[in-house]
DNA sequence: TTTCTAAACGAAAACGTTTTCGAAAATAAC
DNA sequence: GTTATTTTCGAAAACGTTTTCGTTTAGAAA
């Protein structure tokens, strides 16, 4: 039904090759011509047939996106910011999420390859411990660009944040507002991030003579509302006298509150706690959450520029250098420390 | 770079016709030459084109989607519940963010039909008050399916919560627990989802003999956490004795809590709040929320349901009638309301 | 006049698949 | 042995572009 190129030519009476070249501007058709074309082409309203065109120029103008999970404040910020940049240059975006799941990853970074999309971004599931599917894309020569949730062992773009210096700022922090037993709700065992914000935590500790003491730390399995509330009471029931408390997400710190409201356990007078991601939420909960700034929408702009970089370069056959992009964080004090 | 059909044929001495129809199942190839082919295939990874499989069956197995936000707890539960149905029917999803813009939402609409997308999901935007970007999806033939908020004058099929009812659940609730003056935080003008729900408030009010005061109902621009404080603030400079508000938005409500909080108005006790959608934020602000239950992810799912029906129906050529589909909501009493 | 250059156009191949249709070979029916 | 049928295969068109390369024509240069 929708006109196509030759339809324009033979109204005309002109080849479908002067029509096509008219209307992608190339020199070799005359000024007269070219603009009965163009008129022709607006007045059948004339829209190539992409299929077609991705076919010929071997590119979608679409790429791929994984992220582990949708719902999810930090996550959500990120994608608007992804496909806000990815407008601007004319890309789309399809998205996927992997639940976490190892095995939803790699077959989702299949069927995005399949797509054939221009490149991929990606920010890696928990439950994610090997990377060979990744080491693939990269090999099939697609361009790959991970973002918050990396591999370090996979050589490629990265943009994130400086987990272990945020998470430092964070405890020290607390050290600084007097607390002398501080624990660490921390994330899950595999993912880099969580890794890193423990050691900041570590770190810091080691800075300021205060001894690590391992039972202090507790990992976290989905890291939700519920593993908030649960750590906070076994906390409380494992441990005399914590008076601060360093988490892993806003989402568990949030968590953690609400236990703590209920058991009447003050905060911050009782305990302070600090969490991460700086979520709307914690803005509303009661008391104020005091957080690490982790700056979503703009990770997404960033790591669409970065891959954006590499589809051209790979397109036009250049050499390219990974990049690695490191987004600041700020230590936002709210009402959940004392002061 | 990556295997096609005729590489496949010229190994093993067939034809290229003789490979897709072995690859694709068809009954006239020797089972013999089929285990060879689908050997051979397997040997050298191959993988279909897409491509060139779009521009031949004219279809691409993706989707488009527009939502007015995407960093929203409702909207964000939509896209999981929409891409999780999607995967399993094969279908991919593009995503883009209408911003609550016409101008960005006609534009993202074309944006869609130029990539020949096989339908389109659609929620419409604050700002859209004329109709015939979508009249034009539907001519040209591009199943189209509405969801939350959608344009009751265009023909096509809808997937949404009753919000007349749904709001007179949530006020007749205030007038039973004890509420005398109650005042609404209504939407924008134009959805009709904000225009549904005020007139399920006021039939409320009727019904229960409650005269309607039009200065008691305030008229939201962007349907913000701001926009609630500024309003409840102004709605108690206004007017004494107002004990009961129903909110358009969850957000809103949450807004309006932290400013009575900050101004000493105790809620329940002096005025009690019920909101819209339950957001997860509901569950965490301090009283918590009594709201009405919008079920985002089994919304995403309906919607996509019957969109491939339609995209089904359109590739046999078969009779379509547009569905409407009416999804449960419930009223969730928390703490935000008098006993 | 002849030769050369430039401008304007079109033929055709290519991208990789799907599917129709006809042909050949093999088998069955008579 | 002939005819009819089934099985198996491949040629070729088609989807709609893009782009290379050759051809024609007109005008400039000699």
């Amino acid at each position: 039904m929708p006109t196509t190129l030759k339809e324009i030519a033979e109204k005309i009476n002109v080849s479908v090759s002067t029509v096509s070249k008219a209307l992608k501007g190339y020199a070799d058709v005359n000024p007269e011509t070219k603009k009965l074309i163009l008129k022709t082409a607006k007045e059948m309203n004339y829209k190539p047939n992409s299929f077609a065109v991705n076919l010929r120029t071997k590119e979608s103008k679409t790429i791929g996106l994984i992220v582990p999970e949708i719902v999810h404040h930090f996550f959500s910020s990120v994608i608007k910011g992804i496909i806000a940049q990815a407008e601007k240059k004319g890309y789309l975006v399809i998205i996927l999420q992997s639940n976490e799941s190892y095995e939803l990853e790699k077959k989702q970074l299949e069927l995005l390859q399949n797509k054939r999309v221009d490149g991929i971004l990606v920010s890696i599931a928990n439950g994610t411990s090997k990377f060979d599917h990744f080491k693939e894309v990269i090999d099939n020569d697609t361009p790959l660009v991970m973002f918050d949730k990396i591999a370090k062992i996979i050589d490629c773009s990265k943009v994130i944040i400086d987990d272990r210096k945020a998470a430092y700022e964070a405890t020290k922090y607390l050290i600084e507002i007097g607390c002398k037993k501080i624990a660490h709700f921390r994330g899950p065992l595999l993912p880099q991030n969580s890794i890193d914000r423990f050691l900041g935590y570590k770190k810091a500790l080691e800075d300021f003579n205060i001894p690590y003491d391992s039972k202090l730390v507790y990992v976290l399995n989905d890291v939700s509302f519920e593993e908030g509330k649960y750590y906070a009471k076994k906390l409380v029931k494992e441990h005399k006298n914590v008076d601060g408390i360093f988490v892993n997400t806003d989402l568990v710190a949030i968590g953690a509150i609400t236990a703590f409201n209920e058991m009447n356990i003050k905060v911050p007078e009782d305990i302070s706690i600090v969490g991460f991601s700086n979520w709307f939420m914690s803005t509303v909960v009661s008391p104020s959450l005091t957080t690490i700034n982790q700056p979503g929408f703009k990770m997404g702009k960033e790591a669409f520029k970065v891959l954006y970089k590499e589809i051209k370069a790979k397109k036009k056959n250049e050499e390219f250098r990974y990049k690695k992009v490191v987004l600041d964080t700020d230590l936002i004090v709210r009402n959940s420390t004392k002061p």
